[in-house]
DNA sequence: GCTTGGCACTCGACCGGGGGGAGTGCTAAA
DNA sequence: TTTAGCACTCCCCCCGGTCGAGTGCCAAGC
């Protein structure tokens, strides 16, 4: 069950000339390939047998070989080399992804550099990381009749603003004292700590507090307890992959797009890869969604101040360069994670090839 | 070149029977479909007529007959019949799109619903209005160094915040400060009298002016001028259009939702028809744009307190129901005006058709 | 025992031809 | 002016044949 040296050169050479080509591998190209000095039909040989392993299969009966998903696999987990990115490409990566510091274009950029340099679809979850962040700002403005303008600043400069509906005017004077009063207790105090305080100090002794106090939790508390923003994801570049042409089915291609502006399957992977460090890669089915049956997810979650925030990657077709891919998705994780956190600058890019 | 009442209807059946079926239609059909009591022969006489007028065209010597772009523009413009919504759909529209009162959901839900209802891709442009608008509040905010944040809210409650480098480093206090004395001074004033006095106030005495006043009108200008947001532009269901056999070609979509992602031609023409009021229809290549060679564009500019400030529509290939779009593309526009202006229940819905 | 050359075989891609069907244009008659 | 008839055209589909690539297997060679 184990590959000899030779099966293994073969295996890795087929799977190269096939991301490379798209098209079935024959027996006298792989000779001529990998540079073995076999005859093809010692190749051949080997080539029935790595089909009897699982790992390649012939679309039919004369048309060479074509990896399968565990082909892929075996590619992936032991064959193959990650190419690193040259300097020049690295450059250009880091500046244009920090060309604009705001968190939210950040991984707009992200998501859309990485569509671009990879030529596959790009996408990004955005940070969930509002609970762990101070509170720093809250400034409420009434808007006609009784509904109200929250403004929300956390302490990386994120500005969150809602509209809630309050049971009763207020005057402007009111809420800029109930922001005040806010301002003043909670500045700094991290958000899963404002929001456990609001809710005992609402609970207790509501009669003896200041009338202005009231207001203040009253709001805050309508603000916060509508705070379940949907969780984001940013898709670039899908358009990418009709490119390819074995997703060149346009049915195919429906589903995929759907599933590109549900979000939510997708949404479902990239948290299930935020747990575990380091770059994950689904190939085919491994996902376990239908629709993903063609293509390969490369993902890495990524950091803010050390705390893992989000998930980052691709999608393509299961023929990706994997090579490629693997380092892009893997630097880009690195260069996000020390653009989101604050030491800025100290973003040690040690490049651990996995 | 005038068209009979006979070869008008049995255009405008020609014309329904295509959008309908999607393939080129015969005389024997056309002459069963019309129910004119007439012969195919006789038909085949009027259709070698409109085919003189460049208004249909075979695909092929024995194809039946298919709408030229010129056929579609007399349909559209002399033949078509709009259909107004039924009770059901228009309150379902209504609810569905006034889910969310905030602006920028607004347009979200516009679009979405647009493409839902019509199957087609839905293109919303972003209100444009923050120059009439008054100005309502701002606040500075020091981030890490002399990057700070500055929060802008205009009275309709629309939040834009920016990211600004200042020339040196500013205290909490004198940011406070900064913010009270400008809004004070600007309160209520339009945005676009907001820009012209920090133009004269800068250049005039600046020396005698109070050093928070300085700060002030230098953070507000800083932040002011580096305003130009791009121009958005919200796309919905794109992937409606692979449904459609006659776009089916994968090369074709590839440009199409390029140019979707780009934003920019579609953008110039939503500019376009946003000074013409009412719904405006663009067929085939009357766009001016090659990639919507085959694609028609439904439009209709939306106001906000009776200014148009952003236009609607859909995308479809050219063989779309205008019928209903046409309708269903006005009544969206009504609906989001009405949303977006103050009094807001007082949106009449004349029907007026066209 | 592995490797290799040879050979028959299989299958998809491509090409050309023929039948069927839908629809046309034209003409002549009503 | 309308209509019936008829010849014609062209697409679509199916069929059969050829070609080329690549395989599997076998027997010979190292």
């Amino acid at each position: 069950m184990t590959l000899d040296a030779r099966a293994e050169i073969l295996l890795k050479t087929l799977i190269e000339r096939y991301i490379a080509e798209g098209q079935p591998v024959g027996s006298r190209t792989l000779a001529r390939q990998a540079g073995l000095e076999l005859s093809p039909a010692t190749v051949r040989n080997v080539m029935a047998d790595l089909e009897d392993m699982g790992l390649v299969r012939s679309p039919h009966t004369s048309a060479g070989r074509v990896p399968t998903e565990r082909g892929y696999r075996v590619f992936v987990d032991t064959l193959l080399k990650v190419k690193p990115l040259n300097a020049g490409e690295l450059y250009k990566l880091e500046h244009e992804l920090l060309a604009n510091h705001d968190p939210h274009h950040l991984i707009e950029n992200a998501s859309h550099i990485l569509s671009e340099i990879c030529n596959l679809a790009g996408i990004v979850t955005a940070p969930r990381r509002e609970e762990q962040l101070a509170f720093r700002h809250i400034d409420f403005m009434s808007l006609s009749g009784q509904r109200i303008l929250v403004i929300l600043v956390t302490q990386d400069g994120q500005v969150h603003n809602r509209i809630i509906q309050a049971e009763r005017e207020y005057s402007p004077a009111e809420l800029v004292q109930a922001a005040n009063y806010f301002n003043e207790t909670y500045s700094g105090v991290s958000m899963n700590d404002v929001k456990r305080a609001l809710l005992s100090e609402i609970q207790q002794a509501s009669d003896d507090m200041q009338r202005i106090m009231q207001v203040a939790v009253r709001m805050a508390r309508a603000a916060l307890s509508t705070e379940e923003e949907p969780e984001e994801l940013v898709v670039s570049g899908e358009s990418k992959l009709m490119d390819f042409p074995e997703l060149g089915d346009v049915r195919k291609l429906r589903k995929l797009f759907d599933a590109f502006t549900a979000k939510s399957d997708l949404l479902q992977l990239l948290d299930q890869s935020m747990r575990a460090g380091g770059v994950k890669i689904f190939i085919g089915s491994e996902s376990g969604y239908e629709v993903l049956a063609d293509c390969s997810v490369v993902t890495a979650p990524y950091s803010a101040d050390g705390r893992i925030v989000g998930t980052l990657g691709v999608v393509g077709p299961t023929r990706m360069a994997y090579e490629q891919v693997i380092a892009m998705v893997d630097i880009t994780a690195r260069l996000l994670s020390g653009a989101l956190s604050s030491g800025e600058r100290a973003n040690r890019l040690e490049s651990t090839n996995r």
